[in-house]
DNA sequence: AGCTGACCCTGTAAGC
DNA sequence: TGCTTACAGGGTCAGC
């Protein structure tokens, strides 16, 4: 559920109070939390122990707190994760709490356990410094020096289906199952068509439409159908009331109000507009 | 080599 | 009523 628009949320809230702050105190509460911290829980631990925080940053759908000794601090919300600011929750979805030198408590709370926390080195790709995992993450589309031509061109070169391709990390970044409906339908592209048979300019559209449609939702506050993502205060984004076809399998399509359709893909659902967005001949 | 699909996990809700 | 099954999905990687 977060993606890019919920993460920049969770790295705004987070830039505002933790930049200069150090870390006083560390306790990890689930091992799952820092199985990607491959040196284990004790290091993640003494090492974040009087660490200071000089600022944050983002790519795609990963979030990090830069550390004073050139190092960062990876989070990953995954599914369910939730980077809350406060007294320490009362929950049995607890998996990491720091203690800040304000006595404020930074707790990593994740009922379905696939995000984490992780420290690395910070390494040069592309000219942009970036923690090491987050190496192989390509640009998203609200990063500044997003290169939207030269994504089309790897684009075109993709014998997959282009919703696929949306959701491939290493191609673009930040767009989850949500945005990608979204920016499909936007575009009036149904995802099941191969990339490669799109004309440039389809794809540029395509891509435009994903950027749009993560600055709007970013704009209120992210999407959120049930209280799992919040923001570091705990409180839901509205965006999902500006959904045109994401979860309205069967009501009408806000341009043309034909009925909504809804197919598995991928272990999970894609909503589309079988007007606008017309199935490719197979 | 590029691509596909299974898997990790837990809470909620629908179905029998 | 209570149990079983389906579903939500980001990222990784075995295997085709």
């Amino acid at each position: 559920m977060p993606e890019l628009p919920e993460v920049e949320v969770v790295r705004r809230g987070l830039q505002a109070h933790v930049a200069g702050r150090s870390i006083s105190a560390v306790r990890v509460h689930h091992p799952r939390a820092v199985r990607r911290h491959e040196a284990g829980a004790a290091d993640l631990t003494a090492r974040l122990l009087d660490a200071q925080i000089t600022g944050t940053d983002r790519r795609g759908k990963y979030l990090w707190l830069t550390l004073n000794d050139e190092t960062a601090l990876v989070v990953h919300l995954g599914m369910s994760g939730q980077m809350l600011l406060g007294p320490v929750p009362n929950t049995n979805h607890l998996r990491i709490a720091a203690l800040l030198d304000d006595g404020t408590a930074l707790s990593f709370v994740d009922q379905r356990t696939f995000g984490g926390w992780q420290l690395a080195d910070l390494v040069d790709v592309d000219g942009a410094r970036v923690p090491e995992p987050v190496a192989h993450i390509a640009r998203d589309p609200l990063d500044p020096r997003f290169d939207r031509d030269a994504v089309v061109t790897v684009l075109r070169r993709k014998h997959s289906e282009i919703k696929r391709q949306l959701l491939d990390q290493t191609v673009v970044s930040g767009i989850g199952n949500i945005y990608a409906d979204e920016s499909l339908w936007r575009a009036k592209i149904n995802g099941a068509r191969l990339a490669e048979n799109l004309t440039r300019r389809q794809l540029g559209e395509l891509l435009d439409a994903a950027g749009e449609v993560m600055r709007e939702a970013l704009g209120q506050g992210g999407t959120s159908f049930d209280s799992l993502y919040v923001n570091v205060n705990g409180q839901s984004g509205y965006f999902d009331r500006s959904l045109n076809v994401y979860g309205r399998e069967d009501l009408p399509c806000p341009r043309c109000g034909t009925a909504i359709r809804r197919e598995k893909f991928m272990n999970r659902s894609s909503f589309y507009c079988p007007k606008c967005q017309p199935r490719p001949r197979r």
